[in-house]
DNA sequence: GTCTATATGCAGATAGAC
DNA sequence: GTCTATCTGCATATAGAC
């Protein structure tokens, strides 16, 4: 799965992160990559022959966090409605910790839309067997509509839009104060288990 | 409100569209823009001095389609419940015809936050005011939980998502079949107007 | 492996003819 | 107003010394 990365290249990937994940592929420079490594920009094409390849390895990375975790946990014997609170529990944790990954994520699959193929190849991720599983699970009349798909749409709009659309939530609804806002985002985590649940009776 | 624009600067505008709407501002090339204006580069500066301000003109436009019809439908005197139809129906048919509006702005507004400001006061928008407006609207007993907040981002992280989260969403669920999401989509006004309401109960 | 210095190419912007 | 030709600066990438 992970290339295991020697010491210079563990420090070069860490700043790419850091400066792709808010500049994105085109916003980003090699020197400020550099710079936030502490090492030259010649470094970088030694270790990864060109920005490409940088961009690549992040990206790749960023996809593997957002996805595999979430197919451990809907594949499991927890029972469907428990697995509600966990996906929304992982995922706001997640996004707080690192709160660009959403709209850089967002902007690089409508860039390069192929290069998610690759990505998934290479997680092995097959979502219809485990779509399939889902519907079976689903126990019938506790129930009343259930649509995997509209599901997980649901789920990740509920969650991904205050990440992606912060700067613009934070001004028009809260004054532009970050700790209101942050207050919202912990509020949220109810309200999103809140509304997945009730869209299911 | 509409700086009026001579025949050249639309033609530079609507080419200007189409290319920061796909690229970004980054990513974008103002010679691309002169080739699908039709004309030369030189005259991008003639009209618009420089890149950053042609830039401005065309995020500024899809801003005001983002949020100022909003505003018109929740200070009306619509019943609170029908505005929920009337918002759903406009904001995914206004993303149907222009869907990389919503990355792009996803994009944008992480990239420079404080653009944002600008266009918020040039369009006067007060939704503090609106705020308070729909929540004395809002008929208690009838709805047992209510966050204007919450309802806000609810409904257009519920809207939103699949449009920019497409390129993803089409590979995962739907082998990639851009009819099949088009159906998807379709259902989905149902689906979204019914989870929003039913969050409302 | 790591650096400095340099090559190469390209994008934004301007000069100036028509 | 519109064009061609050109300047300038910068970003990626390479050469080559240590």
């Amino acid at each position: 799965m992970n290339k295991e990365y020697t010491e210079t290249e563990l420090l070069i990937v860490n700043a790419a992160r850091k400066v792709f994940l808010n500049k994105g592929m085109d916003g980003a420079r090699m020197q400020e990559i550099a710079d936030e490594a502490g090492i030259n920009k010649a470094l970088l094409h030694y270790y990864f022959r060109n920005k490409q390849k940088l961009f690549d390895a992040v990206f790749q990375e960023a996809l593997e966090k957002f996805f595999p975790a979430i197919v451990e946990v809907l594949i499991n014997e927890t029972p469907f409605i428990d697995k509600i609170d966990i996906l929304v529990d992982m995922y706001f944790d997640r996004f707080k910790e690192n709160p660009h990954i959403v709209s850089f994520i967002i902007h690089e699959i409508n860039q390069n839309p192929e290069r998610i193929e690759n990505v998934m190849k290479e997680s092995g991720m097959r979502l219809d067997v485990i779509k399939q599983k889902i519907q079976e699970m689903i126990e019938v009349g506790k129930i009343s509509f259930f649509s995997f798909d509209h599901f997980m749409v649901n789920m990740l709009g509920l969650i991904i839009w205050p990440f992606a659309g912060r700067p613009l939530i934070q001004r028009m609804l809260f004054e532009n104060d970050p700790e209101k806002f942050d207050d919202f985002l912990e509020e949220r985590k109810t309200v999103v288990k809140r509304v997945l649940k009730k869209s299911l009776e």
